[in-house]
DNA sequence: TGTACATCAGTGAACGCGCGTTCACTGATGTAC
DNA sequence: TGTACATCAGTGAACGCGCGTTCACTGATGTAC
């Protein structure tokens, strides 16, 4: 192990110039929030993390809230991304791609926590974050073509507004990801696990629109 | 307008002795909360708006979280209290006023947004607060109850579990709170009311027990 | 009714800390010729 | 291929700020007698 000479760092650092400091900016912000939390990280720490002076951050982002944006567009996107590949365009069975759905979400909020912060815990303003938007209209997109697509399995004078389906089956996930699987001072614990929760109730909801099999 | 002599500060201040500095502190804090989120409010800024030192809040609570702590307890009490009065035992109409539980949660995200900030949106660990898991228990108790008198209408081989009910109808609630009525990067205009979506979810939601009305 | 005393809530000064932000700078990189 | 130069990403030192926390203290309150 050498202290001098030409090693890079573990971080990829490789000399005066950083070279990649913007993503390393954005990895050590994600890495901080899923930590303490969105209010937690600061830019110091990130700028620290990412082995680099304090003041280095201001060449890429304006302040700790536009880092903190980017990691949420980051993460609407890879929602988005996980989403569509559970749904999957409906294949092989609508109503079975559409609870799978619901598993991912959950699976998300499970396994992405730094992420699923700074998406829905932190407290950026959508109107100074436009991109913000647009990329989680991206991720509710996939919910609603779903929905779109499951409604058109039956007959016009029989189908559900679709909106509102993906509303309803949105906020379903959303509360039991929030309440059962996130960090709260109202978590509970539940006596099944969170995805079993969602499916039944995605699937009694379904059955009440005549989406879902009888039985 | 006198600077000196007996008259008290707007606070109620009565001299060196504050004279109830508890609910002062919590009262600050709540403010603070509603303002700038569960992570922006600190006990020094708590103690200034409660026009003592520094160093005052120390006598009353061990530090800012469980100054929060004791915030959040006393929402989720006020949250019982108004759910409970919500559901008045069930009458006149069951159904009727489980729906009502449901606009009463809205309505409490919507008008107390301080109290929900420090009941769900902070990070407070409860195995450091049980006092905060039990009030929770109370509150998530009203939901509980509702759902086994309104299970409780159908006969026996056709009663839905109610404990599940009440979870989707929880985490239906809370989800359609947290993002349609709350403020969040995730927050999306709607276009109804979130009480009426969720009212319209709830009824499907129930429709497919057997237990609202064919239409 | 008056006095001595114990209690303890609140003071204010002090400390060390980390943060955000600025600034003139420096040195690596790439490009024009 | 070599040199001069422009660009600009990152430096490091500095600043003022507010916070958390401590400490010996002070003065209001209540109680014993």
């Amino acid at each position: 192990m050498s202290w001098s000479g030409s090693s890079e760092g573990g971080s990829g650092r490789r000399g005066y110039h950083h070279g990649n400091l913007r993503e390393a900016l954005i990895e050590a912000a994600l890495e901080l929030v899923g930590a303490k939390g969105p209010a937690g990280f600061t830019i110091a720490e990130a700028a620290r993390l990412a082995g680099v002076s304090p003041a280095a951050p201001y060449r890429h982002f304006r302040d700790a809230e536009a880092l903190l944006s980017e990691v949420a567009v980051r993460g609407f996107d890879l929602f988005a991304e996980r989403l569509a590949k559970a749904w999957n365009g409906g294949r092989p069975q609508a109503v079975r791609a559409f609870e799978d759905l619901g598993r991912t979400y959950l699976a998300f909020a499970r396994e992405e926590p730094a992420y699923y912060a700074a998406m829905f815990e932190s407290r950026i303003s959508q109107e100074a974050h436009p991109e913000l938007l647009a990329a989680g209209d991206r991720a509710f997109g996939v919910l609603r073509d779903a929905a779109d697509h499951v409604a058109a399995t039956l007959p016009p004078d029989r189908r559900p507004p679709s909106l509102m389906m993906a509303l309803h089956i949105w906020g379903m996930a959303h509360g039991i990801a929030s309440l059962f699987v996130r960090e709260s001072p109202s978590r509970r614990k539940l006596p099944m696990a969170a995805e079993d929760l969602l499916e039944a109730g995605v699937l009694i909801y379904l059955q009440s629109l005549g989406l879902a099999g009888g039985q």
